[in-house]
DNA sequence: TTGTAAGCGTTATCAC
DNA sequence: GTGATAACGCTTACAA
């Protein structure tokens, strides 16, 4: 920033007064004069001063930036939660920088140091799908730099956390395609070294428990990176099965409008033949023909929370909050792609197992 | 920040050594000797020293920052550029931080206000709806900070910008349309105050008056948001016409997605009794039935294009390079939605009018 | 009520 | 090759 820049200093000559009763005065202390307080705001507003926040955290060694890290900003989850986290910090003064991961380690490991290196007040981050280890955030408890996980987290650091449940979301949709009438359900399940996807798959394990219908390895596919083509690929296999599915429960809306593709493509039809729910609730799961049977997961709502938890964290530093975990209720959002015969049965109360 | 940091003053007494020549050491400057620069260099790894950019920053005068401004991160179009931006970026030891303008004005006011305070190296930007008056931006002048705008740009301020030709898009488009048959062509306009929509609008009409044929104005709807439900409204009123259309050119993919739904509910086939075209190539125009002709708008190669142009700007100040206009060339995409009969007619070449 | 001066962590300009 | 030292723009004890 090279060009002319009013600073206190200037304002400081201009009205004869030291730099410290300007900077007093811009910030209303009431020490100073009111007449004088006028007369500095009105001066600044005329020059058009406005701080220099760089120097201002510098001698204050601390800035109002939060740092979020996303694996990927383009990930509709993804950009409701920033959006959620915005709503948040901006109402309380702070200001949001954001950072993909692109699900690399290397990347969130980097972004851990420039964040540092910009003196963050705080993190709020979701984990790479690659990381497995979170040493790199460890220097964050020594910086007392509070910290915020959100959906994916880690569980040997000792960090807040926002989550949903996905055991719960995922026994209830599976349940939802048992009630519907399915009597052999597949899972398309996502990345099973990643907490939540474990969560999804257990809870749908759960279901099928709870309702005396026999587990099939075979009836489980790994998508690995949960995208449209995973879900038309993990389809493929499970279409090829001598006993095909009638019902599949995708880790997520990617893979499942994947897997209605693919499902359209052999002539089956959905939900008579296929019965098919997804995870998150999507915008185009409203589009996709038949719509589609999801979780809302409140991605907004996990952001605003994540933010408050943060800021809370950020200004009580001394009160020395403990890292706390809320847990975001989700919601079964029941459309076109599960809607079947009648439901025969009432749901069941989910009986919680120790994981 | 009130954790304990390690600074350049610490490896300095650990090292008996003054902080200019760990300074210079850390920046391989070649006066320090190779044994010293090694040594600071293995302190500085062991005790997990990262450099205070804000107090570099400060000192230097100037960030590695680069600002974005954005309507909103969940339109996919935004969240493209963004990861354009940051692909050039980051490879060019710059960070990214974005910001949401939301559409409103205020806000993109006070965004600029906090990149001033933030000392930001350049800003890329695209203008909230709105927006008539640029003013706010003036200040970066003055301050020699370089500014890119992108997709809606503003023709009263000096600076560079990044753009698609929205008239040659809408042209191609239009006589596509055209070509594959259709006589009574409506068009779904965005705002026409953003110039960008009226761009489309003015394509549509050259097409219309190239192929000699009647230009309507009961044939186009403005929608004032561009969402789906504004697709489908107007829909609704084009299907209310003594004349309905038979062909539908759409400001975006949004309005189109909604039309297509709208069309199919008043049980009319498309494209037979009715084409639809898009704009933007939004991964659900691949989704919707049919899928959905398009203009392919290249936003991540805008992204791409307007960090290298910002960057540019940043470092070679002094030859202080005249504001300069990219045009980024789009690709039409024939998608089902408009495959009706054979073309009858070859394409004509584009007459430009001046606008 | 206002001023003086030190310092935040770096970098840059002199010296030696 | 290395070291003093000032400065970036602001905040904040401590004085007056």
């Amino acid at each position: 920033m090279p060009g002319i820049r009013v600073t206190i200093k200037d304002l400081a000559k201009r009205m004869n007064l030291s730099v410290s009763t300007i900077s007093r005065a811009l910030h209303n202390n009431p020490s100073i004069g009111e007449e004088t307080t006028r007369e500095v705001w009105k001066l600044a507003k005329q020059l058009g001063y406005l701080p220099n926040s760089v120097a201002s955290n510098l001698r204050r060694r601390k800035t109002n930036m939060i740092g979020v890290i996303v694996p990927r900003i383009d990930i509709t989850f993804h950009s409701y939660v920033i959006s959620g986290v915005e709503e948040i910090a901006y109402k309380m003064g702070y200001n949001v920088t954001i950072y993909q991961s692109k699900d690399s380690l290397e990347r969130e490991v980097a972004i851990t140091g420039i964040l540092q290196t910009n003196m963050v007040a705080g993190i709020i981050a979701c984990l790479a799908l690659e990381t497995q280890n979170c040493s790199h955030f460890t220097r964050f408890n020594s910086l007392k730099v509070p910290l915020v996980f959100y959906d994916r987290v880690s569980n040997d650091l000792e960090a807040s956390k926002v989550i949903i449940d996905d055991f719960d979301a995922a026994f209830r949709v599976t349940e939802h395609l048992i009630i519907t009438g399915c009597k052999k359900i597949a899972h398309i399940a996502g990345c099973q070294t990643t907490s939540i996807f474990a969560s999804r798959l257990e809870g749908y394990k759960a279901a099928l428990l709870q309702y005396n219908i026999p587990f099939d390895p075979n009836m489980v596919c790994c998508a690995t990176d949960l995208s449209y083509e995973e879900g038309s690929r993990c389809t493929r296999k499970l279409l090829k099965l001598a006993d095909i599915p009638d019902g599949i429960f995708c880790a997520n809306d990617y893979t499942a409008i994947g897997a209605i593709q693919m499902i359209k493509k052999s002539n089956l039809r959905i939900p008579e033949d296929i019965a098919v729910a997804g995870f998150s609730n999507y915008p185009v799961s409203t589009i996709i023909e038949p719509s589609l049977t999801t979780i809302d997961d409140r991605a907004f709502e996990m952001g605003k929370t994540a933010a408050r938890m943060l800021i809370r964290q950020i200004e009580d530093r001394d009160v020395n909050i403990a890292s706390e975990t809320v847990v975001i209720k989700t919601d079964l959002i029941v459309r076109d792609s599960t809607k079947r015969a009648v439901a025969t049965e009432a749901p069941k109360t989910l009986v919680r197992r120790e994981k």
